[in-house]
DNA sequence: ATTAGCACTCCCTTTGCAGGAGTGCTAAGG
DNA sequence: CCTTAGCACTCCTGCAAAGGGAGTGCTAAT
């Protein structure tokens, strides 16, 4: 977007548009705001203001003689040059931390608690991934026999993260010989890199090797993916905003939100800014978005673990609130994992 | 329900009505089924036995001159007496069991496997719950440093199933002294029941008795709850069905779908019976669940682990294919978990 | 640059009307 | 007693016309 001049005027009149259909969700016109607005000038005036703001391409009307919606680039620049710096209010950032405080230390009922708080505080739809492990370092390893031929891998890395496996083998085993096999593997491999992992497997055969391979696998496909698990909370409050009363919108909304792939192809966005990215009706870059927003952040530790966390909702969305949220709980969630993984 | 006495003209009208609105989800009129089926009467005789079939209470209409549609008990008579009984057709047998087999070897696959596979061959929205352990036996457990004064408790039941939780210490702590206090719990506890662990952890102070409280209280934790994850798939597709196109009725459903508290408290039942169950419309023992139909199963391995699994839908559903489908897939993960604990 | 005035546009709702589908009832026939 | 044809009746649906209203765009004056 190019930057465009505006009056200190017409930036007002494009905050109190936006504003007041944030709050009404209908379109708004020039007397209500020469109404409610004691902006100093006549409606006739702020008309003149909303023809220009228009063909700036910040606002439109969805016929002719309706008042003015903003649209994406209106709310874009919004986004960007007019929203007064919201953190969330104090009364409410003690309530969340509190609530943080009270849940079991581990990270799934984290994740779980910041959906349904960002949900709460944002009336969109809010979804987390679990973090990922940026450098995966294998810290110990187990092999559990769970039947004659059935075993199970629990591999733990470096940042705590877990991941299990399950083994069958062509013949019955003792655990005791699964423990050594263990024991052996975790001597050599435990802090190994997925680099050096390869060459430290060469002396290895039989169900060592096989194990070894195995856990090389699980490393190259977790460097590759968004954390294994989605947490979601709050589709069904999101879907009672006016905006999705119509049954293809709600269908656009649903799939944004179940889809997976998305949240991958987005991730390496996220990743790379540091603060809360606001995404307006895809940006054109994804499909089909019209008007959803998202609101995103990273969290976690860097270099070692991160994650995504963020809010989808309309396009009409009280970005400040939303944003302010957001960036709390992100922030609060990379306090708590600074104290594990710091 | 009473059960009812109905000529076998009357139970051939009701599946025809049935059968033609699910097709259709347009209210069924007696002339087009005198013309599509040929029933030997005419149209006139089938009118009175919609008439008769409503004053059964087994279906209703809309308004004085419209069709008739199925009410909640017509549907139940239809499952509980009149369906044929489908298993889904061989071909689709086949293509399913192909999927699982290709999947990786996990349960977390394979739940998301089925989610899937349900969703896609039901039409309706697919739900399941990870397993849940029937016997929490301790089969291992795993103390690893993560920080200096942060350890992370690694449990394994005899079920498979992994927990996990972070302790946090007042004191860093060595590796080695992680280690001597696992395999110390371990020769204990390992095998031991939740009954008996209490007087084992008898013997203990200091932080194995500390790990010990920690092991206690995650299993009485997980004995009460559903599987901790909840796996669902294709939301979206259900809500392009007709009847979800106005939004307190897309509100609804959402609810059913997301709230982990119903699955909670359905478990119980499904768990008592072996067959899959079908509840219509809640019941009348569930909230708001107008027009919403439950194709539910329990799946596992006896007295080791089961979980919940099935489908959320219309109520105009095609019970038929639906619950084939959903018992196909709860005996092939029946199957599946076998393998590992049987 | 701002303002008042005013015609114009387009949506939204209401009203009325015609068409159609399907029922319920009645009376006659097997 | 069950079945059938006939027919009036009900109520939905779609369409068109009309009125009201909100808000704009333009113009001319300040």
């Amino acid at each position: 977007m190019k930057d465009l001049q505006l009056s200190q005027r017409r930036k007002q009149v494009l905050r109190v548009v936006i504003q007041e259909y944030v709050k009404s969700a209908q379109p708004v016109g020039s007397k209500s705001i020469a109404q409610k607005y004691d902006m100093g000038v006549s409606a006739s005036t702020i008309r003149n203001d909303l023809a220009a703001l228009e063909k700036a391409g910040l606002l439109t009307h969805p016929h002719t003689s309706a008042g003015r919606i903003p649209t994406d680039e209106g709310y874009r620049y919004f986004v960007t040059h007019l929203m007064a710096h919201t953190d969330l209010p104090s009364r409410e950032r003690q309530m969340i931390r509190h609530q943080f405080h009270q849940a079991r230390r581990e990270i799934d009922q984290w994740l779980r608690l910041s959906t349904a708080v960002l949900a709460k505080a944002s009336a969109g739809a809010a979804l987390a991934t679990s973090p990922r492990s940026m450098s995966s370092r294998v810290k110990h390893l187990e092999l559990i026999g769970i039947q004659d031929t059935v075993v199970l891998l629990v591999l733990v890395l470096a940042t705590g993260a877990l991941k299990q496996q399950l083994i069958t083998l062509e013949q019955p085993i003792f655990q005791e010989e699964l423990s050594r096999a263990s024991n052996q593997l975790n001597e050599e491999i435990s802090g190994a890199n997925i680099a050096d992992l390869p060459e430290k497997l060469e002396g290895f055969n039989g169900l060592e090797r096989e194990v070894g391979e195995l856990v090389l696998n699980t490393l190259r496909q977790s460097k590759e993916q968004i954390g294994e698990r989605v947490y979601r909370h709050g589709l069904a409050q999101v879907l009672a905003e006016p905006e999705f009363a119509d049954g293809p919108q709600v269908r656009r909304i649903v799939q944004v939100f179940e889809q997976r792939s998305l949240l991958q192809e987005i991730y390496h966005d996220v990743m790379e800014l540091n603060d809360v990215q606001v995404m307006i009706a895809g940006e054109g870059r994804f499909g089909d978005m019209q008007d959803i927003s998202l609101v995103l952040s990273r969290y976690g530790v860097p270099d070692r673990v991160s994650g995504l966390l963020g809010v989808v909702g309309p396009m009409r969305m009280p970005y400040g609130r939303t944003i302010g949220a957001v960036r709390y709980v992100a922030t609060l969630l990379d306090e708590l994992m600074h104290q594990i993984y710091g």
